[in-house]
RNA sequence: GUGUGAUUAGCUCAGCUGGUUAGAGCGCCUGACUGUGGCUCAGGAGGUCGGGGGUUCAAGUCCCCUAUCGCACCCCA
């Protein structure tokens, strides 16, 4: 009888040629946040709870996976109706609060770690949006200084720059200007979140379909005018800051606002991020509620698949763990549709790796032990070596082998190299075919890995 | 949760208003090339048309049910 061979709705398998995109992808990542002096931390797969649920907002807590009691507690829950207990993570702020809140007492803060794991969300899946995909989070825990903001933005920019990706954008912007900006156009605080939400959609319906979306929703024309007015800067950050200037600054709250702002820009050039990479996006308010400062996302122009990279400062988050203020700021990068950006536009250049460099070929049965030893030696010598496994096929299968694996060598021995002490070393890119010696064979394979 | 489209060979798909033995490209296998991959040429294998029911002389094609996958909305990486 045939299994059914679906994977679970929203999921994915990583095959070895797209192992290695991943591969190079998070190694590059990994290497500029140690470049930044950040640490790797990993959390469990899922968490209580009552940690994961409302951090996120009420609409998020439905996306969360929640995982069944099992057994006694299972039927006493079937009275009350609380069925989960446990619930994988749907992202990797969170856990990193808990985690900072357990061990308070041992970190050095500022605490700066990095986070490569798979989150969960149960969520229908739409184009680049999976129900399991990998989030890359780093965070800076424990300083309310914008240098911290802005270093996280210089990351992502470095990051991004180091990867090869053209055309990208990041766009900041700050809460608390934000909130300014909505009490200077006379909305009430119970509306603000209805706001952001709906000017946060201008990339994707433009800033006409957020008017409109607006005066739908019942927000008066008075209001939608002072937002329009406010809300249609340019990006540069700094001629975006002039314009806002004159609606805020006659607000307390505006002008910290405006100076948080101004810091926080005059950081990034300290720390030489191209201004062509950053604009002042007065509309960009992001959805997560925690956020309490400045807010970040990335975009791309090609191919159109929404942001890249996303964060914000949240400076209550941690409290809600240990009952003690402690500010943080950070930004996930999506590795996911990184990769996918670059693939769109063939930024991998040929990623051999995981690939052996030298394929040992077996002439016959008669000479299958001389290429295991052959193989050996290599092995042992460090070069990644693969044996054919099976010593009765034609040495035109063991080549087109290689080929589609993309293993640049072969080397033969076949009775007429073993019987005069040498292999037959054959480079399938140039097609280019020696004699070496039996005992010079390593050095030659070094002399021209060196060379590459 | 609400809409919407699809399902035919290992993969990507064609198959007009129902009409005999269901096709193509790629991939795979064999050979030309009995010690050498990519290119070319010649052959070959591979499908109970997602599953079930109905209409009809006749169903891949029309109708109903069901399963599965995808796309859009809400929200987000």
């Amino acid at each position: 009888m045939k299994i059914s061979v679906h994977r679970a709705p929203g999921t994915r398998d990583f095959l070895p040629e797209e192992m290695a995109l991943r591969r190079y992808v998070r190694k590059v990542i990994e290497e500029t946040f140690e470049l930044y002096g950040f640490q790797p931390l990993e959390t469990p797969a899922f968490e209580r709870l009552d940690v994961l649920t409302g951090k996120y907002g009420e609409e998020a807590d439905r996306l969360i996976f929640k995982i069944m009691k099992r057994g006694e507690e299972l039927e006493a829950a079937k009275l009350s109706g609380d069925l989960a207990d446990l619930g994988l993570r749907y992202d990797l702020t969170v856990p990193l609060a808990r985690v900072v809140a357990m061990n308070r007492g041992e970190l050095t803060f500022p605490f700066k770690r990095y986070q490569i794991q798979p989150v969960w969300r149960a969520e229908r899946q739409q184009k680049g949006r999976y129900r399991e995909f990998v989030q890359c989070d780093v965070d800076i825990v424990g300083t309310t200084s914008l240098a911290a903001d802005a270093e996280i933005i210089a990351l992502t920019d470095h990051v991004l720059h180091r990867l090869g990706i053209p055309g990208y954008r990041i766009h900041l912007n700050h809460r608390k200007l934000l909130q300014a900006i909505a009490q200077a156009a006379s909305i009430p605080d119970e509306r603000f979140l209805e706001m952001c939400v709906t000017i946060d959609k201008a990339d994707k319906i433009g800033l006409n379909g957020v008017w409109e979306e607006l005066a739908n929703k019942g927000f008066i024309t008075e209001q939608i005018v002072r937002l329009k007015e406010m809300l249609s800067a340019p990006h540069d950050p700094n001629v975006a800051l002039q314009h806002i200037q004159p609606f805020l600054e006659k607000l307390e709250s505006g002008q910290i606002a405006l100076r948080e702002t101004t810091a926080f820009l005059s950081h990034l050039q300290d720390m030489n991020v191209p201004r062509e990479r950053v604009s002042l996006t007065l509309h960009l308010a992001r959805g997560l509620d925690y956020y309490t400062g400045p807010i970040f996302e990335t975009l791309v122009e090609t191919p159109r698949i929404g942001s890249i990279t996303g964060g914000g400062r949240y400076d209550n988050l941690i409290g809600m763990f240990c009952g003690e203020a402690i500010p943080a700021v950070g930004t996930s990068l999506g590795i996911e549709r990184i990769i996918e950006v670059m693939r769109e536009l063939k930024l991998f250049g040929e990623i051999s790796e995981g690939s052996a460099r030298v394929l040992v070929a077996v002439f016959s049965p008669e000479t299958e032990n001389e290429a295991l030893k052959i193989a050996a030696e290599l092995r042992r010598a460090g070069v990644p070596t693969e044996v054919f496994l099976e010593s009765n096929k034609k040495l035109g299968k063991q080549f087109a082998y290689a080929d589609k694996k993309r293993i640049p060598y072969v080397i033969v021995a076949g009775p007429d190299e073993i019987s005069q002490g040498v292999v037959t070393l054959k480079n399938l890119q140039t097609g280019e075919q020696k004699v070496v010696d039996r005992a010079q064979i390593i050095e030659e394979l070094n002399q021209r890995f060196r060379l590459e």
